[in-house]
DNA sequence: AATGAATGAGAATTCATTCAT
DNA sequence: CATGAATGAATTCTCATTCAT
């Protein structure tokens, strides 16, 4: 492993993160990536020739494809409240990337359609994630129709929170929406 | 009031909200503005010294302080699953401004304060709301904390909604959520 | 007439042409043009949303759409060698904008399709007038065909002079050529 | 020698002669060249160390110094006319390197003076070439001048045409300069 | 001899904002 | 009041060339 290009090339993508998590895309410049990744501004279009390569690369690198984690990591049987917030957690807590790019991800779907997709995507996979969880955390069957429906809706209460923390905002309660859903599929809230 | 002022004043405002929407307050270029709304770019400052002054002005002029409808508007007693439906319909539907300048609010909440303060007094006007329509709607007390938790969940839906609509996703189902949020509330779905 | 702004674009467009012929269009920095004509960078890309307008500029308003010359201005009847030196010296001589440019224009032509098209038409133009000046000069009806192959290798004549004065090199003899030429329509050289 | 180290020399070259034909000089990026070659963007600089040597080396080794073709190869006597047209399309045709590089040699000798002497190298060339073949055509003694002058008109028409098909435009009719010239010199057009 | 990562001096272009009129 | 010409700092991106290995 070449570590001296690997490292600049990387510290590229380290900069970027963090800038682009806390300023957004357009506000930061590929002069200020530059200086905060203490590489020559040239280095940065050698390695990603437009500015949008290096998000592109941060999503396809940095952002896990594979579910962030399994369900059988959270799951406790009988407990879908309980299982539900420590999904969340698992989530958003252990991978600081994974929360920056959100962030960007949030930020640029708007404008960048590759971003949207990974948006897409990234929606499609907590939602397949939360469905699991609820099935195995309840202990029975579901009926599909109302698994989805709840699954879909702790789903937004995640990016809702996700997107809320954006702002200092308090997002809604996590451990509330958990009970919520745990309540509609005849749960009894937390074990 | 001056009526020819007050018309090219209020066309800059049109013109922004749209073009602020459409492509961000960031790549909305103020001569573009003034091109859409067919005054002379000198005006834009005359009117708005700063850039995002127009911004500000959006906000304070033309986003409603007072919750957008009254909970009678939309209840349906011993319905809440129904009354929820048509809460979010009201607010999305019948306020094209709201839509676009909720739009607006949520791409650049993470870059000017002032923007930010404005998205935390609509999600705590929404959260009032949607707590004022359960409690109409279920037709009984409710527990304050479960409620406060069940309203805190479905204005995470509404909002990670309209989030998602801006990038052509689905986003979660309302009536699914609806439906959730009412059974954990002891109801059973639709009357 | 506004003598301040008309002399700022004006001068942009003295320095373009000027520097344009001399070390060609893209080896031509927009800085240097800005420079030369005492005018700030910015003040470019108000009057020229793009480099490239300023060439296009300069095509559409000093590179004379109508005939150069008219026939009557050059020939003497009787005498076609004469009246084609005399026409080619009115052409290039007269106006030193029109060789620059045309300058431009060869250089530029192969890259850009505006300016090819451009070329075309300063190449037909020639081809009619020529064909006039000898059709007026011979005296005598002419096979068409014949005129217009004799049009033909004088106007190539006249072009790859320009051509070749770019270089320094001498071209072809214009004496000669005119010479040649009448005597193909069975004249005798020069009167 | 080194066949290896030849070969991509050689490709370099082969590149470098294709790209700047089609794009110029200066829009030719010595990233590109390597690409099309297929060799290392380094090798590049090891062989020809600074960009212009890369063109001067073609101008060097690809452009014939000697005449393109012999007068006896495209002569037949009696048909001044026939001759000229078959020297032009022998000139043209036969060597797809001499085109482009010509090619290259108009659009840069502007800039470069060395470019610019090669032109003037082939242009006497093709005049001292041009002669032969007039006189060797025609069948007896042309007075020196008058063939002088008409080998000039040839070869200015030859030129133009190479220069105008750049652009995809017409040019002259080459069969009708060689009417022309050859009625000049006291023939009947084509044999 | 061969290489590809590295460099930095510009390039065109954008745009909020100012200001003379 | 109103305007549009003017400004210049900042931005993304290009590229010939260097050089350590």
């Amino acid at each position: 492993m070449n570590s001296a290009s690997d490292d600049r090339r990387g510290r590229i993508l380290d900069a970027s993160e963090r800038l682009f998590a806390e300023d957004g895309f357009d506000a930061t410049a590929t002069a200020r990536i530059a200086g905060t990744a203490r590489v020559p501004k040239g280095l940065i279009f050698y390695y990603f020739p437009r500015k949008i390569d290096i998000l592109l690369t941060l999503l396809e690198e940095r952002l896990p494809r594979t579910p962030l984690c399994r369900p059988e990591d959270v799951v406790s049987e009988g407990d879908p409240a309980g299982s539900l917030v420590r999904l969340e957690r698992r989530l958003g807590l252990d991978r600081h990337e994974s929360l920056t790019l959100r962030e960007v991800i949030f930020r640029e779907s708007g404008t960048h359609p590759e971003v949207r997709e990974r948006l897409r995507l990234l929606r499609d996979g907590l939602l397949e994630l939360t469905e699991a969880v609820l099935e195995k955390s309840v202990g029975r069957a579901l009926d599909p129709k109302l698994r989805r429906q709840a699954a879909q809706t702790f789903v937004a209460v995640m990016l809702d929170r996700a997107n809320a923390r954006r702002f200092g905002g308090a997002g809604p309660d996590l451990e509330g929406a958990a009970r919520i859903v745990s309540l509609a599929l005849g749960g009894t809230g937390f074990a």
